[in-house]
DNA sequence: GTCTATAGCTTGATAGAC
DNA sequence: GTCTATCAAGCTATAGAC
């Protein structure tokens, strides 16, 4: 199944956001990353950089989501699942240079007060997350109301780390957060019984 | 004390970084918000946009830091100081329409990997942010390794807080990410006997 | 210190050949 | 579907009058 030049045109704009955003992003920077032309950009975006940026999101946004799913499911409970989940967050920022994180967190911040409509997908994506984390807590044996709560503060403690990680250019927020929410899933479930 | 020109340039650059991100706001853009020319801008930040948001992001580091420092100092321990914090955060989003939040994250996110220079400023802040927060949970008690994790989720939790609740336009997250926080905290304090 | 004017470049977007 | 050429508007930065 060789790449379509849409796939490689969305592969390269998620790229650039993830390092640069979506202003600091040019159209035509996207087009020569992913090999094509202005002309074929707007071939398969016709609405330009709103749709462009719009269908980037949620395609990175589910892609995204499929990773964490695997890595929490992967694990024995959902206390190793929340261990895995900021150690391989941490690796993944050492291997790619502190370059390559979240692909959907710069562009929410940036267009969150000036942009209505991509504003909505950066919620959608993000309700998504918050869904799919919830029910990984539930399946932990914890009360749905309680799982939404932990799902929530998941997402933000990840994203804050990379945040402050990035800033750093240091694994060791990511790695300080891990454990402390470790530690506190591990008590709220031992709190269950 | 009326304002000086420089600083109402800072202001308004503040203001414009947190709600479009620093590629998303022109220079002339700053200039005309502060009621200067660009003449003058280049006037005070000779080195251009690098100097003045290198400036913007200290001075802004700083007063928001104050502010938590305020909020934190202001409760009777710990526990509390924690609440304090989320529930202030979720009534600034709510007055600020959802638009004034974070003066640093979105500009650390969009230099973290293409601005060498002003990733360090960046980190300089969080690293201040973190070394504020570590001494007050010192100060309730908590060993110091540990004091400075729960420092380190605390920053990451309530950025990720101003992302998801900014991005949902919803205290909710932010809410919900409070009380799990508190509830953790108080645990820690309570172990700690 | 403040202002206007402008240079030089890049941006998002369009038109039309192939 | 892919390409080049081009437009108008925006950007950062500079020069020089006042």
């Amino acid at each position: 199944m060789p790449t379509s030049t849409r796939d490689r045109i969305i592969e390269a704009s998620a790229a650039l956001f993830m390092q640069r955003g979506l202003a600091g992003s040019g159209l035509k920077q996207i087009a020569a990353e992913s090999e094509a032309t202005i002309g074929s950009l707007y071939h398969w975006f016709p609405d330009g950089k709103d749709e462009l940026a719009a269908e980037t999101l949620r395609a990175s946004g589910a892609a995204y989501q499929a990773l964490v799913v695997a890595v929490l499911d992967a694990a024995p409970d959902i206390v190793a699942a929340v261990a895995d989940c900021f150690a391989g967050a941490a690796e993944a920022l050492r291997a790619g240079g502190f370059a390559d994180a979240c692909p959907v967190a710069t562009v929410a911040l940036e267009v969150a007060s000036s942009d209505e409509r991509l504003r909505l997908v950066t919620a959608e994506v993000f309700e998504s997350w918050l869904q799919a984390g919830t029910e990984r807590f539930e399946g932990g044996g914890i009360e749905p109301g309680r799982a939404r709560e932990l799902a929530t503060l998941l997402v933000a403690a990840l994203e804050g780390g990379f945040l402050l990680s990035r800033a750093a250019k240091d694994t060791a927020p990511m790695e300080a957060i891990g454990r402390v929410m470790t530690d506190m899933v591990r008590a709220e479930v031992g709190a269950r019984a």
